[in-house]
DNA sequence: TTCCTTGCAAACGATTTGCATTGGA
DNA sequence: TCCAATGCAAATCGTTTGCAAGGAA
């Protein structure tokens, strides 16, 4: 039996404190700052479901952020690590903490209203992936640096039409 | 031991005869025609080693379609259910043949320079994801309906640098 | 003749950038 | 004080669409 399990964000308040300690930290390393609305941004990130573009963003955010800003906060937490960027089948950019903060998981995506959910598999199929994941590395050309895997689906809204 | 074949497109004549066909058939039943428009980018997709966006294919095509031209062409052919869109990390649209057409394969994505490379794993390994993924079925809640694996690292070019 | 298709140009929408202003260490 | 960060407006760029002309059945 396989077992997965739907991240719903940072919840403890330790860890929320961890987290943005060392998103400060990794941003310091790098001369930038951890202002306002970079906290914000990456507060609202780490509760989320799953990645969230910056149309979700502006509106969770209410204003707090100008769109032009919003988009400079972004690019600069991604390039810092601190954020991965991926593409919907849309082509819209949805922004979620980086693995090494939010932890390894895959994406549950639904081919009617493109949501993504943030998935955990259990660590045994997970390691089962991995090490033939890891095999393929051995006979590319490739130096392979890690995986991710979408899993595509309608969720129950979608399913009924 | 793991085995995986890059794909190099279609090479036979005689399969290229039938998918040829297949196309036809398929805009056909749809009420459209397999123009040589259509033919011409049906064609340059099914020889690629990878997704296409837009503007690659554009130039490999010499100017004989033109963009706006171009970009109907492959909404009428994904319509159709003859391509597959994609985003790749960069965010522009990438076109290749839809997988009853080239077959179930994944992709090796270089993060250096975004190159895209088709690649089947042998299906003995691909059994056993295929299988791990549906057990995972049975416990989301989600009507899934396939999977996609992308594979990162960097190709000899950019593994350099 | 009747639709489908094409191609140019204009429109769009997500994202980026120039520049002057603000703010934190 | 000094450099990073901000915010508005304008610019980009991939992509879509209106509309009139061309082409196949």
């Amino acid at each position: 039996m396989v077992l997965i399990i739907i991240l719903a964000g940072m919840s403890t308040a330790s860890s929320d404190h961890d987290t943005e300690r060392l998103i400060a930290a990794r941003l310091g390393a790098g001369g930038s700052r951890y202002t306002s609305a970079r906290r914000l941004v990456a507060r609202a990130l780490a509760q989320s479901t799953g990645p969230q573009s910056a149309t979700e963003l502006l509106s969770s955010l209410e204003g707090a952020v100008p769109l032009s800003s919003l988009y400079r906060t972004l690019g600069v937490l991604e390039e810092a690590g601190v954020l991965a960027r991926e593409h919907g089948s849309d082509g819209i950019a949805r922004y979620e903490l980086a693995e090494w903060l939010a932890g390894h998981h895959h994406h549950l995506v639904c081919t009617g209203c493109g949501e993504v959910l943030d998935i955990a598999i259990d660590p045994d199929t997970e390691t089962k992936i991995a090490s033939l994941i890891d095999h393929i590395a051995g006979s590319a050309d490739y130096a392979v640096s890690g995986h991710r895997i979408d899993i595509e689906g309608r969720c129950t809204t979608c399913v009924e039409t």
